[in-house]
DNA sequence: TCGCATGATGTAAACGTTTACATCATCCTA
DNA sequence: TAGGATGATGTAAACGTTTACATCATGCGA
């Protein structure tokens, strides 16, 4: 059996009421009582029941996160960011990676229910509405990467938009004027920022017109795909500028096996800044998005709405990304933020 | 104020423990208050408090996993096969990725105390002895691939050196007879168990004597300095086997970078399988580990652990690995298991 | 010296479950 | 039909905390 409060307060020879203050750090107890009480405790080995507690706090001191399917990397990433978030601040941290449909993430939701003070959301494709219905009133909820609505919900987004129009803008000050997109998977909030920036990036160059735009699904395989019908084009693009790494690798390769020479023949932007950019050869430019941060600002974010609820307004805040200039756009020695 | 099981009992006129009983799924209890308990609770949307249920217990249906900084692939493939096994038996998953010191590690380990009904703790290289004094007797533990000991804990590892063992032959059997390795960091079980491994695997062949092994820590750049010297060696390896894969990738680039080509100079393989295995040009040949199921297998084994403490003996059982051939090593159509 | 404010400490209720035990109805057997 | 076995249901204690409130001692001003 392990020892409860009670054991301490024997041993201590006092209440259990002022075992719990002093444990508590309250300011009604002597400094020689809250000593004794300490000492005791150690000695004892005492840890406070967190059930107990719980139950009659109504707090856990636990925030869920519930993940879509992400690459490898932003994972890791993202949930060392909470992580190391919210030890700092004596917070533990669920972890679900709910696997695609929603349904199945509305499931993970529920069963954390009552285990968690909050929760930390992220889920770039479907609406939100389903998460409106999944949710009780009470449990404060900051989304990431959530598409944008008028929510009641706080949420936390990468700048995708202002990454993408950085990275088109300095392709542009290379002097490329046909610059081609792989865009990502339809419905994807990611997918979408990300062309519009590059849109709207050639828009002020008036270039937008009949910029050449394929498909993709942030996969390498879709990427390599779409690498080989730019390398068939008549009329090749200076640049192509893929919404996500994988798929710039992919591209890569397929201009490579096409004998397409890049930076040479046609430049190369990918996003996400995954590890890979760094180990193909030329060596990607790319978007870095601080994904840790991501997680710690979200963690922050919730901590702040469970201390003070409906304080602060409910809002979207944005993540700045800087570009990353390696080989893959030619040379171009600057770094921009 | 949220509804609870006395809400549901008044309004199913029923008592506390009634509503108990038909919700535990107890056997005395009639289909007919069964069924009016269920309905009434559904419509009531009651759900049963944790902390209370815990409270009494002594059960959490939560477990802990305790991971050091380990690469993106590795760490979010781990997490999956835990969380999906997790889910599958209603368990949650508290996660704590400590990094580094062992202090952390400890400090994460109290933290997680009541919280959890058992934990899965990954420390590739401390020694299992601080396990013991953080731990108390009574929590199950399973551990991932930890050093082996005379431990009280049950642990799982992945075959490492039967992984190089059979990756060594695979080579020896291409005619690769002076085959380096360039091994893991000092201390480290997974790289001691790879060169093992490799250096049985030559003895089997009588080319164990001299064969070249040269220092790397699992960095791309330890595989690149690597790399940089085997290229300038006077009499060079016919093949290299890299500790893991960034250091096979970074060795890669150095041979390029130095004018020696792979496959065909000298041949080169990995361990791992992380994606970008595949994205260097040669693809890379590599031992695949299956990391998600050891995150399963490793669940499955606390989850024994929980349900009859005591009654599976304390062993460590050990996950197999197959190796992946691709063009890195020469034509070698056959995939091994 | 009395009464009162102040501040430390103790008492006990409350949190929402589970479960041992008591109770009660029903059915079966003698 | 009495009485015992069986099985459903209710009562209340227990889990280990926190905290409102009561109590008590102390010091201070009048």
């Amino acid at each position: 059996m392990a020892v409860t409060i009670k054991d301490v307060a024997r041993a201590a020879g006092v209440s259990v009421a002022s075992v719990s203050r002093a444990l508590n750090g309250r300011d009604n107890v002597t400094d020689a009582t809250r000593h004794r009480i300490l000492e005791v405790a150690t000695r004892l080995r005492y840890r406070p029941n967190d059930a107990a507690r719980s139950l009659i706090t109504k707090r856990t001191r636990t925030i869920g996160a519930v993940l879509p399917d992400l690459h490898g990397e932003f994972f890791s990433e993202l949930i060392r960011g909470i992580d190391v978030a919210a030890r700092a601040r004596g917070f533990h941290v669920l972890v679900s990676s709910s696997h695609g449909d929603s349904d199945e993430t509305s499931a993970a939701i529920r069963a954390m229910q009552g285990r968690v003070d909050g929760l930390l959301v992220m889920s770039p494709h479907v609406d939100a509405t389903f998460l409106h219905e999944s949710l009780p009133d009470a449990l404060p909820v900051v989304l990431l990467n959530a598409p944008p609505d008028r929510s009641r919900f706080p949420a936390l987004h990468l700048d995708n938009h202002g990454g993408a129009l950085a990275m088109t803008r300095h392709l542009l000050s290379r002097g490329h004027r046909r610059i081609a997109m792989i865009g990502g998977p339809a419905g994807n909030l990611d997918a979408d920022e990300r062309r519009r920036g590059w849109l709207d990036a050639l828009a002020e160059a008036s270039l937008a017109d009949d910029a050449p735009f394929f498909d993709g699904d942030f996969s390498e395989a879709s990427g390599h795909a779409a690498g080989q019908r730019i390398a068939a084009l008549a009329q090749r693009p200076d640049a192509v500028f893929a919404a996500n790494d994988m798929m710039a690798v992919g591209c890569l390769i397929a201009l490579g096996e096409r004998g397409v020479r890049v930076p040479g023949d046609v430049a190369l932007a990918g996003f996400d800044d995954v590890p890979i950019a760094r180990y193909v050869s030329p060596q990607l430019t790319t978007v870095r998005v601080r994904i840790a941060d991501l997680g710690r600002a979200a963690f922050e974010r919730l901590v702040a709405e469970l201390e003070a609820p409906g304080t602060r307004p409910v809002r979207a805040e944005v993540l700045p990304c800087e570009i990353v200039v390696r080989a893959s756009c030619g040379r171009c020695p600057e770094r921009t933020a």
